[in-house]
DNA sequence: CTGTTAGCGCGTTCAC
DNA sequence: GTGAACGCGCTAACAG
């Protein structure tokens, strides 16, 4: 049985004419009991199902989102799209997804294919939302979307994330509390992009806050091969005075950092503190535990979908969407033998609502 | 400038009909150079992107491959679906993604709803490939698709996967070598699903062959709290002879039963020893790296894609496509104290090319 | 080489 | 309450 059955077939085998049939299925319409039942039982016994092709070129709308993320090999947009995928198919919808693999251009090209293909509404995380021609494309166009992790400083923007600045802010006053004066700041990959930088800018400040001095920030490849890590950082905690912490942009990196530092000889956290930033499940899995910024993920995902429709059905205006960060205490944190106070381990700094 | 512009715009704007702009566009047929030019200018100059409804709905294909899984959380279907993106992109086809969340019912419900949107194919991770319904609708509608990570019995149903037990049977044979003579075996959640169930085998024929007893595998939510791991963990491993060596279902499970391990106050590997499978990338980067069993999981993703389209374009007949496996050696396993005969850690086991 | 035309499957006016 | 007819954007078959 192929499928050829298409909604003429099922108007036959009901004895009415299609557009019956359509009223039945999409309740456009009041129907009679009688041909109600008939159409109804004929859809059951051909198994047919209305296409969504016919039906959004008529619409002009397909119950499709269109996602772009750099890479779905990052747990952190791994788990957003997670929650993307579920909000979405609450609402009946199916995700379009592709990843730019951190190639430049890349965005343009894909948002044009998913543009192509009708979607509702797209859903995307880019390297700047700041300056981004295919963004102003997308408001030019009027097709709505949502931003997740990127902080749009242009208004008007719709997008869900996190404070990223305020969370590295806290995250560092916390390893100062616990002693640390030196603490480098590692960089993943994709250093440029906004979010890596408003990270930077909160370390930076905070350790301004403290008069300490703000490291440069060293680019490293995340997850690349641990050996050239190691290479990367001897210089650096071989030196003269070498920091006693380093604070990661991402988890992934972070994990890949505590591995680099017990290859070159280092205990974590006897001799250097480590801390990450995302809150990747499996931080919580190793040993010692990777202490980090929780940022829900997963949620993220799901409140992007759902201002996506707020925006497309009920014309919500475009707003930035605040979600809230832990910082998570982990083993790889711990005060320095010469910590001027001793810090309190225990405590789960929350930021404010939003 | 909104979207109106379909082909019929851009044929006004270059002074020539419809069916020539579509010549054009799809070099479906030889155009002269100067209206070749006029086209190219009119769409250049109105943005037009050929919409990709109005086209499926003519040829009654998409370019569009549906994707079923059950979890983006998992790395392992996160890579393999990272393969299937950038081997799609490469052929101009999307994902349209979708996931079962480990829901039972759910398989059917998602490939009805991609089957509707008239996607050119299928690929899909199931439960079960052996009795499944789904499949067989799949089957009797003449869709295409491939399964990844399911090793169908049912030939004719087109795979791509590792040879699950021949991996489990070498890695345990491995473990026996390091002097292991009680492992135990730790499966994770979905422990009914037809790869689960082949590692298990494979783990049982090598116990057996060794004349040691094969454990009944203990089942564990992976990634579940660690505290809840310990506690199912306490009982078996502080019992009367306690397993020195653990082999764990998959990779998230294992690293996860390290830490359990651990606040339990066992030394890995010094007193128990771990492996887990997949090869998922953290186990290289957490300290001591993780023993596993190394699978090209982005690559399975890859050539599924490859293998769907062969299907689609050439009428390439369903196969089984096995890809080879590598032992990978790790910090967690290590030789036991009273091991019959030293274990040569360097080995690097790979299954014969498929 | 190019234009005209007929649908692809569906929703939606209009009449009735 | 129901049916006939049109058109959404596009490709393909056929004329010219």
């Amino acid at each position: 049985m192929p499928r050829i059955v298409t909604i003429r077939t099922v108007a036959e085998r009901a004895g009415c004419s299609i557009a019956t049939v359509s009223r039945v299925i999409n309740r456009s319409a009041p129907t009679s009991a009688a041909v109600d039942a008939r159409v109804r039982a004929a859809v059951a016994e051909l198994g047919f199902r209305p296409s969504e092709i016919g039906r959004a070129l008529k619409t002009l709308r397909t119950r499709t989102l269109g996602v772009v993320i750099p890479s779905l090999t990052n747990p952190v947009f791994a788990a957003s799209v997670a929650g993307m995928q579920s909000a979405a198919r609450e609402r009946q919808h199916t995700l379009l997804l592709t990843a730019t693999d951190y190639e430049p251009g890349a965005e343009a090209e894909l948002v044009e294919t998913l543009v192509a293909q009708n979607v509702a509404g797209l859903i995307l995380t880019v390297a700047d939302a700041a300056e981004n021609a295919t963004l102003d494309l997308l408001d030019a166009e009027d097709i709505p979307y949502v931003l997740v992790h990127n902080e749009p400083p242009h208004p008007g923007r719709a997008a869900v994330c996190v404070d990223n600045a305020a969370a590295t802010f806290a995250l560092t006053e916390t390893m100062i509390a616990a002693g640390h004066r030196r603490i480098a700041y590692l960089a993943g990959r994709f250093a440029t992009s906004d979010r890596a930088r408003r990270r930077h800018e909160g370390y930076r400040a905070a350790m301004e806050k403290a008069g300490l001095e703000p490291e440069v920030p060293l680019e490293l490849d995340y997850l690349g091969d641990a050996p050239s890590h190691a290479e990367a950082l001897a210089g650096l905690f071989r030196a003269g005075a070498p920091p006693t912490a380093a604070l990661c942009s991402n988890d992934l990196l972070a994990l890949s950092v505590v591995g680099a530092l017990r290859t070159l000889g280092f205990r974590v956290p006897d001799d250097v503190s480590v801390a990450g930033f995302d809150g990747i499940a499996l931080g919580g899995a190793v040993h010692p535990t990777l202490a980090t910024v929780d940022t829900p993920t997963r949620l993220m995902g799901e409140r992007a979908v759902a201002l996506l429709f707020a925006m497309i059905n009920e014309g919500a205006a475009p707003r930035v969407e605040h979600l809230p960060f832990t910082l998570r205490p982990g083993g790889t944190l711990a005060p320095t033998a010469r910590a001027d106070q001793p810090a309190s381990q225990g405590d789960r700094i929350t930021s404010s609502p939003p």
